[in-house]
DNA sequence: TAAGTGATCTCT
DNA sequence: GAGATCACTTAA
């Protein structure tokens, strides 16, 4: 398996939208199961804090979402629509209620499918991002062009209102396909 | 386009 | 305890 660096605290401790945008190429790394994965991330959106009415945290503090008032770095994984299980990391300074949801990673595009891909359950939920979890990030080099990227509204928060639900927080990376010249230059 | 699915939250 | 809601996917 490919070495890389792993995230540590610091970088989930940021921003919530930098961190987001700075997840983009990160990979995605799972030892779940006897299973080994790596996968670039390629699709996330930012839940940003108690005024943003799509973040969890926006009608305050829950059993459920109290992980996200928490330290930054640790994961936190619910079930939507009674079918999938959505991954989230948790940013911000901690007391500060963030998150980023990671839709999409590899191939594999779409929340759910990517948790059910990887074998991530409720176990990854409240747990910190690291080797000894068995679920981690890893930056391994990867560079993402700020044209490859592209910034639109968060998908299915309709019930947020005009405002939240445009703001664009969802951020995809496109790798382009390298160029290859058909003849020389000169 | 609409159903499936069940935890979670709000209100009683 | 009941009812509404929901950061989605799949089959038509």
């Amino acid at each position: 398996m490919v070495e890389g660096r792993i995230l540590k605290t610091e970088f989930f401790q940021r921003g919530t939208l930098t961190v987001a945008r700075q997840l983009l190429g990160k990979h995605l790394v799972a030892s779940l199961n006897g299973k080994e994965v790596a996968l670039p991330i390629t699709e996330v959106e930012a839940y940003d804090g108690p005024k943003d009415r799509a973040c969890h945290a926006h009608r305050g503090r829950t059993p459920r979402n109290a992980v996200m008032f928490g330290a930054p770095g640790v994961w936190y994984v619910y079930l939507c629509y009674g079918v999938h299980w959505l991954l989230n990391i948790v940013t911000g300074p901690e007391s500060y209620p963030a998150a980023v949801l990671v839709r999409g990673a590899g191939h594999v595009s779409g929340p759910g499918r990517l948790t059910r891909f990887v074998g991530i359950t409720r176990d990854q939920d409240r747990r910190p991002a690291h080797p000894a979890t068995g679920l981690w990030v890893e930056d391994r080099g990867l560079r993402v062009p700020r044209r490859e990227i592209e910034r639109t509204p968060r998908i299915g928060i309709g019930y947020a209102g005009p405002v939240w639900s445009e703001k664009p927080f969802r951020y995809v990376w496109t790798p382009q396909p390298k160029s290859t010249p058909k003849q020389k230059r000169g």
